[in-house]
DNA sequence: AGTCGACTCGCCCTCTGCTGGTTAAAG
DNA sequence: ACTTTAACCAGCAGAGGGCGAGTCGACT
């Protein structure tokens, strides 16, 4: 069963009725309505073929009854209409169903009902979504709607051993299950009986498809059915309440006697039996005799009372042989060994491979299909599928968070969340993900996905590398390749062979060959090319607060501004002093000169010198610069050292 | 009337995945 | 110092599993 919105909320309907997999009855309806408008599907039922052959007969006798025919052929039982398709009038011109073939061992029966048109438009409705070879063996008639207020479908899941038998057995609406029946005079006379049926219904719409599962079992796979549960709750009467399903042959003979209906006088049951309604009546009633004299919670019936009272004993007969599980109640053991151990799943979607142990799963699940969300939140526009999403939504308005981290105290909105956290933070041996295209190691699977998403994913637009021609189609492959270029010389001066890694560095290297100094000094107007050579010769020249680091010989105690000279001093000194430690040449960096002040020739090569490190050293920071002397021998180092030679030197 | 089984509603849970803010490293 | 980037993290919603409990038809 099928069922798709009509954005325009025209009415319009699509009766279908189609038999799959042999001896299944389909029947259904599209109808455009508005999407949060559901119906229920009933279970199937098992009708005997025989007492479908005596349904048929009398079902004859009907006027305006869907007749039910057999068709003969491979194909199985198809529902079709002996009509056209209907422009005013469908309540006189009903499709006819074709029963399974005789030879057919299962039916599927599904009941749906209440279908009002109350539009003046009748849209056809869009079948493109319906799988193409699914919607060829359907037949289909289409009608004008205006006119059409009330269908019933019945669509019942038969169980038959006997092969043979006549399928003209017909259906019998009036008294058994397994048949449609489109009969005018009856809804209206329902209808007049509710006061006005056509202006109370709504407007729905719905597919129904329904096949037995596989391997014969007892399984009704449905697709859409976007009727409103609550609404065919509410209406069961309507065309409906004289209905009776006969299963045997004695009940059969019985339906054929006037039988009276017992009807609710709060609400819209109504039951064969007095003593089903006498039932019933009490949940009407607030009166509740039955006490439970552990809690004095009160119920109406001692079967209810019993299986309370068995909550608080922890008495639960229903053992389950498999497990340890047990329950008060037989279905509860029914169920759960379906969920744990026989993992029988009656309730399939057709639209998906979907299958579930309750029908209520299925009819939630199908939500998924239709975008239905019936649960609107009172506070914003957010509408949920299921009232337990609604519940949990509504905790991001009230801000409320029940769950809490039992190590750090830390709230969470969700149990999940909270678990995440405790796991991330407070645990060990957390599990990681590793990703499959490189070495990235990721705490969470989504944020994994995020990470293939952003750097391995494929993009057709090119991406280019930064550096050289080269091109790529993922973020990760185009940032490896520009890797491979960190360590090249990118930069290569155009006056000289220089060439470096960094383009601040060949800033300052072209200066060399254009003579540019434009950092000023501001006091004695001396100008330079880097603005930390300015930097630190105003600070020895200008600045009153600065003292100069000075290197002392450890064998005579000469001061010198740098401790490469001092060092060349140190190994010709005689002063017979052992060569100083490494820890003693930081204790001598770090000591201050009681006379600092060297010659300005030597103060401004040693800018110059501090100017080489790239800035990494702040002005007037001395740089241990054995380098610079191996490759100048230490010979009038402040004197003969250019810029570009410490930068070439620094490259290397 | 009592009982059983099917059906149904509702609640709560877990798992999953996306999103956007934060943070630290890299450029 | 600034920007960019990607992992980290909490928030939040989608989907589905499982079960308690109430109702009702059918049977005894």
């Amino acid at each position: 069963m099928r069922h798709e919105a009509d954005s325009n909320g025209l009415s319009g309907l699509r009766v279908q009725a189609t038999l799959l997999g042999g001896g299944v009855i389909m029947a259904g309806a599209e109808l455009s309505v508005p999407p949060e408008q559901f119906t229920q599907i009933k279970e199937p039922e098992l009708i005997p073929d025989r007492a479908l052959q005596e349904e048929e007969e009398e079902e004859t006798d009907n006027d305006g009854v869907c007749g039910v025919k057999e068709q003969s052929g491979s194909a199985g039982l198809e529902v079709e209409s002996a009509q056209g398709p209907l422009q005013t009038t469908i309540l006189e011109e009903v499709p006819e169903l074709v029963l399974a073939a005789p030879e057919e061992s299962e039916r599927h029966i599904l009941t749906l009902r209440t279908v009002h048109f109350p539009s003046e438009e009748a849209e056809l409705q869009d079948l493109s979504w319906l799988d193409p070879q699914q919607e060829d063996e359907m037949q289909e008639e289409v009608y004008s709607l205006q006119e059409m207020e009330v269908m019933q479908f019945q669509l019942l899941e038969e169980n038959v051993t006997r092969a043979g038998e006549d399928c003209k057995s017909a259906v019998n609406l009036e008294e058994s299950t397994g048949s449609v029946k489109l009969q005018k005079g009856q809804e209206e006379e329902q209808r007049l009986a509710e006061g006005g049926f056509s202006e109370k219904a709504e407007e729905q719409f719905f597919l129904v498809e329904a096949r037995p599962g596989d391997e014969g079992r007892d399984e009704i796979v449905l697709t859409f059915s976007n009727l409103n549960m609550e609404e065919q709750k509410e209406k069961p009467q309507r065309g409906q309440a004289h209905l009776e399903k006969p299963s045997t042959m004695k009940n059969q003979k019985k339906a054929k006697e006037v039988k009276r209906t017992f009807h609710c006088d709060f609400c819209k049951f109504s039951s064969s039996r007095v003593s089903s309604l006498n039932r019933h009546v009490k949940i009407h009633s607030t009166e509740k005799p039955h006490v439970c004299h552990l809690c004095l919670k009160a119920f109406r019936t001692v079967t209810l009372l019993r299986n309370h009272v068995n909550t608080h004993t922890g008495t639960r007969p229903h053992k389950c042989a498999d497990c340890d599980m047990a329950f008060v109640t037989s279905g509860e053991l029914v169920r759960h060994r379906r969920y744990k151990h026989t993992h029988e799943k009656p309730f399939k979607c057709s639209v998906c491979k979907y299958a579930s142990v309750e029908a209520s799963k299925l009819k939630r699940h199908i939500r998924s299909h239709t975008g239905e969300r019936p649960f609107q939140c009172s506070l914003c526009s957010y509408a949920s599928k299921d009232t337990y999403k609604l519940k949990r939504h509504m905790r991001t308005h009230s801000g409320e968070k029940p769950y809490e981290c039992h190590i750090c105290h830390a709230r969470f909105t969700q149990s999940g969340t909270m678990k995440m956290h405790v796991l991330q933070k407070h645990s060990e041996n957390v599990p990681k993900y590793q990703c499959p295209h490189c070495a990235t190691i990721i705490a969470r699977k989504s944020d994994l996905r995020v990470h293939l998403r952003n750097l391995h994913t494929y993009e057709t637009a090119e991406m280019k590398c930064r550096y050289c021609p080269a091109v790529f189609h993922d973020r990760y492959t185009l940032i490896q390749h520009q890797k491979t270029h960190k360590n090249e010389k990118r930069f290569k001066c155009e006056y000289c062979s220089y060439a470096c890694k960094q383009e601040r560095h060949m800033t300052v290297h072209i200066r060399t060959h254009t003579g540019e100094k434009p950092f000023v000094c501001l006091t004695c107007n001396k100008c330079f090319r880097q603005q930390q050579l300015l930097n630190v010769h105003f600070k020895k020249y200008h600045d009153t607060n600065f003292v100069p680091t000075v290197y002392e010989c450890p064998k005579c105690g000469k001061g010198f501004s740098r401790w490469s000279n001092m060092h060349r001093h140190s190994e010709k000194c005689n002063s017979g002093q052992e060569k100083p430690t490494t820890v003693e040449k930081e204790r001598a960096m770090k000591r201050k000169p009681a006379n600092p002040r060297e010659p300005a020739k030597e103060d401004e090569a040693t800018a110059e010198e501090v100017s080489l490190v790239n800035g990494e050293l702040y002005p007037g920071e001395m740089v241990p610069i054995d380098f610079l002397e191996a490759k100048t021998g230490g010979e009038d180092l402040e004197e003969d050292l250019t810029c570009d030679m410490i930068l070439a030197l620094m490259d290397k």
